[in-house]
DNA sequence: CTACCTGAGATGCGTCTGGT
DNA sequence: ACCAGACGCATCTCAGGTAG
């Protein structure tokens, strides 16, 4: 298809080339490599496809990855820098997350300030303490990580990374389940951060597909009282939203639009949207058609629910917990009621 | 039957693009 | 001037399939 490209007048890159089996992969490789500062642009690394399509139709793909095509990267750069501090930010579903604060650094064409530290495992197994000197590296040319400290290059005056025995927003008592490596907030629907990375997931595209309800709107919507929970969004008037910050009217109308646009969704859609553990966009894609309405997933028992395909015993109680909170009842209720 | 592999879900970050 | 949303990868966990 190159060759083809290229006699019809498009612009093909030029280094593609036929090899045969992995030495052929691993010889290119090197080559390239080689070459990689001559070359008139940056590249990351190689990517190996296999050349028939009838073999590519065969092999198919793996969610959206084809299984005939892949990258191999170069070593990605580092760069030394200063561990400044780490903070603790809560997810949607209460998972306390180590994000190291950095001394701003340039590595490979960016300037990075924070990494995700994942969690307190990956803390201990890095040995990394506050005003360490760090490697930092950036993962598949993207995203920015801690690689380890520099040992010989430790200060006398480190802190330990510790765990928050309470959650850094709203207090509740911090547990950890035995065997795992996270440790979550046990707030629940009190913690203001939950509540608002609950909202930003219903509203977001694979979700409601609610456009133009980012970050900051959320932010405003909930510190203003406005939205406590996702069925206030569709109690929202265009009047008030324009009196926020950086909105007019014509974002607001734009906003309400797209609320009434999100109306007509689907039942995998709004299932999703919920945000119950474990239930993402393939899971909820399973259940709404396993059951085929809202009605007959909320009444399901665990023993039905495992009978969905990939729903096994702890999915299955997420979701019987999930619809059997009179909380969650009310709030779908609510968002019937309102369209 | 156990051990391992694969796929999916959750979380995190910086840049770029398009829209307001 | 600013915001929303998309992209790409590592880590851990759960579910289901398969090799030995």
């Amino acid at each position: 298809m190159l060759e083809q490209l290229k006699t019809w007048g498009f612009r093909v890159c030029p280094e593609s080339a036929l090899v045969q089996g992995a030495q052929g992969c691993a010889a290119y490789y090197a080559a390239i490599g080689a070459r990689r500062p001559e070359l008139p642009y940056e590249i990351d690394g190689v990517v190996y496809k296999v050349n028939d399509f009838a073999l590519q139709q065969q092999l198919g793909f793996v969610s959206r990855a084809p299984r005939w095509a892949t990258a191999h990267k170069f070593p990605a750069q580092e760069e030394i820098t200063k561990l400044l501090d780490v903070e603790f930010q809560v997810g949607r579903t209460g998972a306390l997350t180590p994000v190291a604060r950095l001394e701003p650094v340039f590595v490979g064409g960016v300037t990075v300030s924070n990494a995700t530290l994942h969690n307190m495992d990956e803390v201990i197994r890095k040995d990394v303490r506050i005003g360490d000197t760090v490697i930092v590296r950036r993962a598949g040319d993207v995203i920015p990580e801690v690689v380890g400290p520099v040992p010989e290059r430790r200060p006398d005056d480190t802190r330990e990374i510790t765990m928050p025995e309470q959650c850094p927003v709203c207090h509740s008592e911090v547990q950890r389940i035995a065997d795992e490596a996270v440790y979550r907030c046990s707030g629940g629907l009190f913690c203001p951060a939950q509540v608002k990375e609950a909202i930003k997931h219903f509203a977001s595209r694979k979700a409601m597909n609610i456009d133009g309800l980012g970050d900051k709107l959320v932010e405003q919507f909930f510190e203003q009282g406005l939205v406590k929970h996702v069925d206030d969004l569709y109690r929202l008037e265009a009047a008030q939203v324009a009196a926020l910050e950086r909105m007019g009217e014509k974002s607001a109308e734009n906003l309400i639009n797209a609320l009434e646009k999100s109306k007509s969704t689907t039942l995998e859609r709004f299932v999703f949207a919920l945000g119950v553990r474990e239930v993402g966009e393939t899971t909820a894609k399973t259940l709404a058609r396993y059951y085929g309405s809202l009605e007959s997933l909320m009444a399901a028992d665990q023993d039905s629910l495992q009978a969905a395909p990939d729903v096994g015993p702890v999915v299955a109680e997420r979701v019987f917990q999930f619809f059997a909170e009179p909380h969650n009842q009310q709030t779908i209720q609510n968002l019937r009621e309102l369209g």
